[in-house]
DNA sequence: CTGAAAGCGCTTACAG
DNA sequence: CTGAAAGCGCTTACAG
């Protein structure tokens, strides 16, 4: 917690027999300063080894050199590569990124941002948690600008770097429909979240252009993880005829359906074709692998830097609206063409 | 970049007609203050919306509320999972997480040192890259506390938390074993890494102990990755008899290894066994599962940060040794026992 | 080109 | 229990 005492302005400048301000202005890189001065200095520097204390420099020009980046969590790998690309910009841009999760919880959302506050950083880079309260995160915020991922808010204007989920999800079910596909399920995901709406529009959007209305039963919610989709499987049959293929609302959801479908002898890319959303590193590894569109979070961390400092460096421009472009990446998963429609039988799809 | 002005201790201090140290006091928690003057104190600070600030705090008491996190990096799930638990710990403990990436690349690892200890962390968890000096790394560090994860570094005494590199690929070699295989090769990594050492160490010696002596063939070195491990598959199998089995180095190679075989015909799982090191997430989800040594390393991030943070609080402590448990998950990459030695003519056991 | 002085927002002995 | 004063390590007008 405390820390030794370290060399400062003062002993560099004794040693060299000038002012703590000519030190600082070598340090800053003044023009003003005699060579011959400028050079003694930055031996000493060397010499007593300096470290320049950033804190207390910020401090005195109110500036600040952080950025907070608040996530969900990192264990998840779309966040954890969003955040390897938001700091690798911070970091070419000279700021350093203070690191927070959430854990989808909005509690903890708003104790970290105020615990992340009082570090003074720059900017806030926020995935929002889910169901958060937007006049809250701005309460807290006050006026440290605010780059929203991912996530949109109520209560007032928001730098909002959006992806493109209605196009991403318009682009997978016209994909199935082209493969010949009819009876097409929007499985998983859960309705109060904006990212499910979107893409459920873009499902919806697409079915209708084809001439198709959805049918109720054709879409089954549940968690947005592996297990729940797993389990929430046997939904996606209970009504005949069943669904051929469905689009998934992530990636997670998906390779949860591939096992669903697994336990029951259903076999994914051959009898029953899906797709995802994400591109998630296992999505490519999976048996068969996964249909699904690309986001390429390392980009969009890149991107959420650019814009939060964007943001940073003119306080008073336009609030700015980034819809990130998503691009389906097309593997087994969604099988190949079917001829026509099924028999109305269903079990000649089912059967292992 | 430039923060806005904002509520400091002495507009407190003014609206409550008391002096700056009063409201220090009453922010700090001080038994000192009469609570009618706290609770007057407190009202005003919620009224003007007060934002303490932890920087101005830190330089005055010499004290900091930051650890800097220099991790190869995060799209690495490995490493994901790690800060994940750094920052959970951290976090509890009222520490805020700088983050820093060094990409395996020495040069940008002293850099982004240097950059963070400029924000006077109360202590660094550092991952060193490949090939660190540690000596550089040492001096650039000074006296800050540091904890050294995963890989070792010469040049002075450390703190050190590592993995049970050794026993866990003894674990993994004897699953092989007691499976009745003989011929088992170590594949993957590279020598001049102290991890591939160590864990190529315990296969050797659970060799020696079950009496056998490893063949130069069964060595093969590649780098860690899933392409190169594919690519180096094939000199696997120059030598006749070739290996029924392999321990590979990592997650990463197996999942490559298992590729290279598919490749040639060669079913993992069937026809050859192996198994990884880390359990990474897809290794769990690959065709067929991975058998491979858990670490946990959410666990391990949140253990490093408690070592860190006890060095931070006893500088004169003895350095810290830790070795972190693993343990074996066996699933179906290393196949059923075998009955005894593979027929000469390894054909048998690579067919489709 | 260089130095003396003031100040960023906080805390901490020290008096009273 | 409260206030006046000094100081953490830096920077920035302002004189000279």
């Amino acid at each position: 917690m405390t820390r030794q005492k370290a060399v400062t302005v003062n002993d560099i400048a004794r040693a060299c027999d000038v002012s703590r301000a000519t030190v600082s202005l070598v340090l800053r890189g003044s023009p003003l300063v005699n060579v011959g001065t400028r050079a003694r200095v930055e031996a000493e520097l060397k010499r007593q080894r300096y470290v320049y204390n950033r804190a207390a420099a910020n401090l005195r020009r109110r500036t600040s050199s952080s950025v907070a980046l608040v996530i969900n969590d990192l264990s998840n790998p779309f966040f954890a590569e969003f955040a390897a690309g938001v700091d690798e910009a911070l970091g070419a841009e000279g700021y350093v990124t203070l690191l927070g999760s959430t854990g989808e919880n909005p509690a903890r959302q708003q104790a970290v941002l105020d615990s992340l506050l009082e570090h003074g950083p720059a900017g806030i880079i926020l995935s929002p948690a889910a169901h958060s309260d937007g006049v809250a995160v701005r309460r807290a915020i006050g006026n440290t600008p605010v780059l929203l991922f991912n996530r949109a808010l109520t209560g007032g204007d928001w730098d909002f770097l959006a992806l493109e989920n209605e196009r991403g999800a318009r682009l997978a079910t016209d994909h199935l429909l082209a493969l010949g596909h009819r009876r097409i399920a929007f499985f998983g995901g859960q309705g109060d979240s904006s990212s499910c709406r979107q893409r459920r529009r873009g499902y919806v959007e697409a079915m209708s252009s084809a001439g198709i209305a959805p049918e109720a039963a054709w879409h089954v919610e549940c968690a947005p993880t592996r297990v729940d989709a797993a389990h929430a499987t046997p939904a996606l049959f209970e009504h005949d005829p069943p669904p051929t293929a469905a689009v998934c609302y992530n990636d997670n959801v998906a390779l949860g359906l591939m096992l669903g479908l697994q336990a029951r002898g259903t076999r994914p890319g051959v009898d029953f074709a899906l797709t995802g959303f994400d591109d998630i590193p296992e999505a490519a590894l999976s048996t068969p692998p996964l249909t699904t569109l690309s986001v390429d979070p390392r980009a969009r961390g890149r991107q959420a830097a650019e814009l939060l400092l964007q943001r940073v460096r003119s306080p008073d421009a336009a609030p700015c609206n980034v819809v990130a472009p998503v691009t389906l990446v097309v593997r087994g998963s969604s099988g190949a063409s079917i001829s026509s429609e099924p028999a109305p039988n269903p079990s000649n799809r089912t059967s292992a």
